[in-house]
DNA sequence: CATGAATGAGCGTTCATTCAT
DNA sequence: TATGAATGAACGCTCATTCAT
């Protein structure tokens, strides 16, 4: 009880004080926008002045570098996920990748809002297009080995499926403005899955509906997730 | 001859003026981003200096304001759709939709992107907001009524519909980020629609994918929009 | 008198305000020191704001530039004197010299104290080293032709006249910290030149001082310039 | 071995660190201007960070007071020269100054500069003011003295000669931009000297490159400026 | 209706100076 | 004695907005 003077804002390392800041930025650029994103805004929600930013960072925009950094973290921890079958190898990513959007609320809208990279240079920006890139070309290739594979419904083809994969991530991002009920979230996507993989195996949806043993592994998977938490 | 000069942007009555900024508005924000949304810039792209702005918006933010009315007129533009069938009617959204996001770039840019939120106040946040709750609204009730109907599939609730139905527009309204070829778009979106609806109503997707009687309204309607081209 | 309120700095076209700037960074950085060649006080000093001044030169750097500008204008008026004799064309030269940096004393604390080599960036550094090389070269040169001529007294060298005539430009600048009398200054400029002539051409110097034939043109070009103002 | 850490620059009691602070805060004012002139880089200079530089002098305006009164030093060491004869002593002083400014480049360039003045504030500059005042007063005194004795040449006042001795050491000291060869700058010095000195008392210059008897002081005192090289 | 000079607020950044460590 | 985080006051520059012309 003696160190509720520490508790405020004072003298944090430089270490620390960059995470705070890196937080504070994506707060602001996915919250408040691009336009609000300034040194003296950034200095209110770290509890110092404007100008002490620059202790940390050199520029502005060795700031929004550490953002899209931290995005990239976010967005591709555990990426890709190695299953042998390609369309559970999907699936994990489409749990791993809807959990880390709703998890991280900012990085959806900052991904989607393009702030960055007005905040940032080209570089940023093309940036932050490889890491869009690079996740529909991974569900594109993971739809195009099942369709070698011949595990894919002949009525979707790889094109199509990724238009579904991706959008219903983009969807279940932005599904609440609201901050979302984590939990429902979670049971939502899971029956968005099994829908699509259902769909995409061509399989009876309803069937799907009633687990059966060819989804051990992906199951496994998501109990693991969710004794993790 | 004498005119030569009046053929140059030079005096023009205040409502054309209005509509080239609105559309300069559109262009600059979406793709040049809400930090060079400046007088000066709308100036040169209207062939006026930035001081001449202000004779047509009183300020920047009323011009934000048409710029998201305008957004409102080319999204919701025959919205809703008069289909007694409720998953009729959500294809025929689905199709406007695609249709309008993709004709207009700007605006699916500007809509996921939130730049309208910073250039403008809360105002034209709650606006934009209003868009989208608008939208998702619609494909709840039509999902809804459709089950209340008993003609959704049982594999798919009213909100898993949603997501999927939601997700695949932005998702196609994102899917290239170069210039897309409108005609494979609009191909690659039928394909969508049909197996999404297969999928809503229960069928095999096979079958949707080889029209039945069923869809004739909606193709009739499909085939009035090509011609309107 | 109707014109009163004119007479304050209000709303000058470009071309005048250009003007003013210049001057006005001339007199701040000979006179306050490059420290105080900001913005805001150059604002003052031509009755805008600081802000306005950037109206009118996109960048300081560009505001020096002019000054650079200027001073060569200043240095390098009527230069290179064309007399046929070349320590008459050195006179010339001389006479010039003292009379320019005595016009316009911010000219040569400008000059010597390499304030706008830091107020500038290399590029204006370099400009002004050029400055000083050609002055310094030109005064070389008369006094190789002269000594090549035979007219050079033996006793002193071309180099040792360059530094004794430059010297004398840099002390008669110097001469008074406060607003000199340029009368009395054109005055000690005319003896100093018979002390250095009569010293080059190894005459005695008192016969100097009682002018002969040879000095006509010389003399001419004195009375010129004095009618001149 | 264990000491290999304090050879650097660490912890040196406060009288070393302010000889290496005014020592650096003259390299730097005088070759990279005021404007570079910040506490940060005068502690890069010496080894220890920016803030530390506040142990040593309360505020930056007391290092350049510091400056200044180590320029007073090189200046008006061996000041005023005790020769009978004036222009004996305005040799001396000659010599010495000369050669005080060519030893320390910085200080002719500081001095001429008025760096200081700006990097200081009024009083520093008055300081200056007042070292070019005394060294003006003396050259001036020296040769109003020789007058009066009736050792000056007729043709040659003492404002005159004043200006052609102080603008030989102006000249001396900024002959060359780049570093200059000292022993060359010397015998320069040297022969302008004489120059000056035969001028001043009337005599054939070219008798003065002979040096007579009358010399022998002035010599004996430039033989032990070199011995004490 | 349009220009372009001006204001004033604000932004990124730097810097002298202070002070807890 | 030194470090390095912080403050607060500039500074260069941009921009929305106003207004005389």
């Amino acid at each position: 009880m003696a160190k509720s003077k520490a508790d405020l804002q004072e003298r944090r390392p430089t270490d620390v004080r960059q995470a705070q800041i890196v937080d504070a930025a994506m707060r602001i650029i996915a919250s408040r926008g691009s336009r609000k994103f300034t040194a003296k805004l950034l200095g209110t929600e770290v509890g110092v002045t404007g100008g002490a930013i620059f202790r940390h960072f050199r520029t502005m925009d060795e700031i929004v570098e550490a953002v899209v950094g931290r995005i990239e973290e976010i967005l591709f921890k555990d990426f890709p996920p190695e299953a042998a079958d390609p369309i559970e190898r999907l699936g994990i990513f489409f749990q791993n990748r809807v959990r880390a959007v709703v998890d991280n609320p900012h990085v959806s809208r900052l991904l989607l809002s393009d702030h960055l990279a007005q905040a940032g240079g080209k570089t940023q920006a093309k940036r932050l297009g490889e890491f869009k890139r690079r996740s529909r070309d991974f569900v594109l290739e993971c739809l195009s080995e099942a369709q070698e594979s011949g595990m894919l419904f002949g009525g979707v083809g790889p094109e199509e499926g990724t238009i579904l994969v991706l959008g219903a991530i983009f969807a279940l991002a932005h599904y609440r403005t609201g901050i979302p009920d984590k939990k429902e979230v979670e049971r939502v996507s899971a029956r968005i899955w099994n829908i699509i993989e259902s769909l995409l195996r061509g399989q009876d949806t309803a069937a799907t509906l009633l687990p059966g043993t060819r989804r051990l592994a992906y199951d496994a998977h998501l109990r693991s997730i969710r004794k993790g938490k």
